[in-house]
DNA sequence: TTGATTTCCACGAATTCCCATGAGATACCA
DNA sequence: TGGTATCTCATGGGAATTCGTGGAAATCAA
């Protein structure tokens, strides 16, 4: 996996539906687009995936094209297959950076989400998401913080790096 | 395997069987068809297949090769091979997009999948698939529903990938 | 000649492209 | 160290183009 995603920002969305990213996300996906030279503008896939999903996922050029070739590595006709081909081929879509950073999230991605006029960016890895700043701070913080509450008052988060791994 | 399909869409079926297809698939029609270049029009091939099938198959050029190739490697006179010709040399119609990127369905292939006015669109892979818009919804997305609720309500789908990779 | 298919033209809406501006950060220089 | 020039960023508006759609005219088939 090349540069990661890091940071979050919360960004207006005009009339057109066009909004910025956050300027840092801009170089890794350059530096995730096979064919992205200076001067060009990358490219990146917005998965948007069924009804329950509350955001938007952005893929670079690289990312993608590994949940490509692991989708591609399953039976044909296997129900996972079609799954995963429904969504990441189906529910996605092509999007460009234009030259000031900008892309355009089409009316009914945007209404998918219930966005106004603001978008809240979280990175997550090798991807990013996209979300209403509203439902972000509902479902997705308590949720987290929730879960915090359970632990004991000094346990270090780190520690789930050793946890996870066995899984 | 070239530029995929990536998408979906929903679009007006007129009175004679005309069909606007999804303009981002168009350049990858384009861009899979050996003879064209700037100023013709590309060519594809729609596989119809046996009467189970509710949904037409699009190919690109490139894709229909590859399988009218992989056909040609069977032992003459199999039944694999009868069976695969069938369905690709015989119920399938080679076709072209007019210049405002639409083509014509004829009756009969609108029949067969009992098609109204509106035909909706989703990318799978190098191919994509023309359905009726409710046959869609309540085939597919049901199945894909049933499938999901036995799941537990946080399963995230990508966590399918990994498991893929042992299979 | 009549019905069906193909070619050509038309148009509104949506989308893309191009240029502009102001705010903030950074670099530079006296 | 204070001030100024430079750059990057976020955002906005208008022009130009593309897209999806409809219909008329021309061509073809029987």
């Amino acid at each position: 996996m090349g540069q990661r995603f890091r940071g979050e920002g919360l960004h207006k969305v005009d009339a057109k539906g066009r909004v910025s990213i956050p300027a840092p996300f801009r170089r890794v996906l350059e530096s995730a687009d096979p064919d992205w030279k200076e001067g060009l503008l990358p490219n990146m896939v917005i998965v948007y995936g069924d009804h329950r999903r509350k955001f938007l996922e952005c893929y670079t050029i690289e990312a993608i094209q590994e949940v490509d070739e692991k989708i591609a590595d399953l039976p044909r006709g296997s129900i996972e297959r079609r799954m995963l081909e429904r969504m990441f081929n189906g529910q996605s879509l092509p999007t460009q950076l234009d030259n000031t950073g900008r892309f355009v999230l089409p009316k009914n991605l945007r209404e998918k989400i219930e966005l106004g006029d603001e978008a809240y960016f979280i990175a997550s890895g090798d991807t990013f998401q996209i979300w209403k700043p509203e439902t972000y701070a509902e479902v997705e913080q308590q949720k987290t913080e929730e879960w915090l509450d359970e632990l004991p008052e000094d346990f270090d988060i780190l520690s789930l790096l050793e946890t996870a791994k066995g899984a």
